[in-house]
DNA sequence: ATGAGGACATAACCTGGGCTTATGAGTGCT
DNA sequence: AGCACTCATAAGCCCAGGTTATGTCCTCAT
């Protein structure tokens, strides 16, 4: 599979290349020799079987195909950019400027993305992060070891003042093929609850928010341990699941899932930025803030 | 910036470590040697200053960090099939079994998807992919030069049959810190049609739906010429934006987009497969429609 | 107890991709 | 004409990452 896929430096290659015009203006941006960049491009076209850049004497232009492969080398170099962010955030676990603590829905697909825009906008704010459920993130902000947390659920846990920083909504899913996905009436709570669905295991919080707002009922058809395991088998069309809308955004946009209206159930869940009460966001923490809602 | 993340081969490695739980048997899926897969582990641990995976005398087990990266990883490592997906396509241009000529948004958008699932089903079959309009789309259906198109639009064009296979719906997004983010009644067609929006050039397929709908008179404040450049533009807080969803659905789920809720203005479009009259779906094309709207 | 087997680490060696510098050739502006 | 810009080619160097061969530790079965 990667033997035919450039690799990252390729790809950021040829992004600069179709932003700038020019072989060597992308090499000098990325801080290697003209050949050198020539080469890249070359041998990564021989690689692909298809011609990426038309070569003039006074600039490089992308041809057709370029254009589409560039969009592709895109998604793969924004995710790398995601991995990068966070990664950084992991690394340097202590002594940083700006400590967050966070639960893993929300260090999984929101943080990098956060972390991409705080480094945009103040590159030299080095961040540190730590993962955990509420009690953890509550304990270390009040021992001082951390500066800000984020917590999903109903409440703010206590000795904590905070504010929602985002909705997330549970969402029914199934493929496109499932039958539900052709009906047109909501799905109410009583046949919610009476449904098999594709399930996160007992005590995840997922599953704790689904399980009171059906009152416990909720039927289990497989329970996996993990996110990723529900949404494969939601997509191989094993069955219904539900799942943090956060987890299928990319997979409901693109039509490998459809969400099923549901009715009279409550599946919505606070996303909280938390910090010791008294403790006014400031700084780096407001910073942060300002990215997740806008507010700076 | 490719500094800090490793290369796709350690992701995939890293991917297979976690999902078979040993790093002999994840060199061997991979055709590796095992103290080459160690040695991989261990540079990318180096690099990310993490430990990831916990090694013992009967296997290998993820760190909490390591599960948090690998996620991270296999947001990379998708991007990465998708773009194999395509590029396998683009190449196998000439003297293959299914030959497909899509508009632009459903070749970067939902083609990729498709094709890896297609590859995954039917892994002989060899796909070509040209992009063009829809005058493309029909002139090289009608010349036998594709087996199989897809279109976005109101109609389907002259000497074609077609089905839906999705819809795509035109949104109207801001960055979360705009004023119309937190503003609660939808957006109605006049008041639309009077707001400066950053648009696509004039010409393009979701202007041209825009326009359609508005009755011609949609203000430009920014006129770009690539769906990511408006992305971008509309991301960095430069005004309200008109996307398709398809194009914003990770910004969506994400935040880094918000979307305003529109009353009165039909922003939908339907994406269609199509292929000659009389041209009865079978064997490839059945194949790939049964993957889009999940019939087979 | 003791030996077999699996899993990971270490060591020594080898190969090739990708970088660099140096140079040539085409185009257009002044 | 000549300068300034583009990209291509050639020759040489370096090291990341692979391989084979071995060592250590643990567990399990005889």
């Amino acid at each position: 599979m990667a033997h035919r896929v450039p690799d990252l430096a390729a790809l950021e290659l040829l992004l600069a290349v179709a932003r700038l015009g020019s072989l060597g203006r992308a090499a000098r941006e990325l801080g290697i020799t003209q050949p050198a960049a020539s080469g890249r491009i070359r041998s990564m076209e021989r690689l692909l079987g298809v011609a990426l850049v038309d070569r003039s004497p006074r600039g490089s232009r992308l041809t057709g195909a370029g254009a589409l492969v560039t969009d592709w080398a895109r998604r793969i170099v924004e995710a790398a950019e995601a991995f990068d962010a966070g990664a950084q955030a992991l690394r340097d676990r202590r002594d940083s400027r700006l400590r967050v603590v966070a639960s893993m829905t929300i260090a999984e697909y929101l943080l990098p993305g956060w972390l991409v825009a705080l480094r945009a906008r103040w590159p030299d704010t080095a961040v540190s992060l730590l993962v955990g459920n509420s009690a953890v993130v509550a304990e270390r902000l009040l021992a001082g070891e951390a500066d800000v947390g984020f917590v999903e659920g109903i409440g703010v846990p206590a000795g904590l003042d905070g504010v929602v920083v985002a909705q997330d909504r549970l969402v029914v899913v199934v493929a496109p093929g499932h039958a539900w996905a052709r009906r047109r009436a909501p799905i109410g709570a009583a046949e919610l609850a009476a449904s098999p669905l594709i399930l996160r295991e007992e005590g995840s919080g997922t599953r704790a928010v689904l399980d009171a707002a059906l009152g416990g009922l909720a039927r289990p058809l497989l329970e996996l341990s993990s996110t990723t395991a529900v949404k494969s088998a939601a997509v191989s069309g094993a069955g219904p699941a539900v799942l943090s809308e956060l987890a299928v955004g990319e997979e409901l946009a693109a039509r490998r899932l459809v969400g099923i209206p549901v009715d009279g159930v409550r599946l919505r869940r606070e996303l909280r930025a938390v910090w010791p009460v008294g403790h006014v966001p400031a700084g780096p923490v407001r910073q942060l803030l300002s990215l997740t809602r806008g507010v700076g």
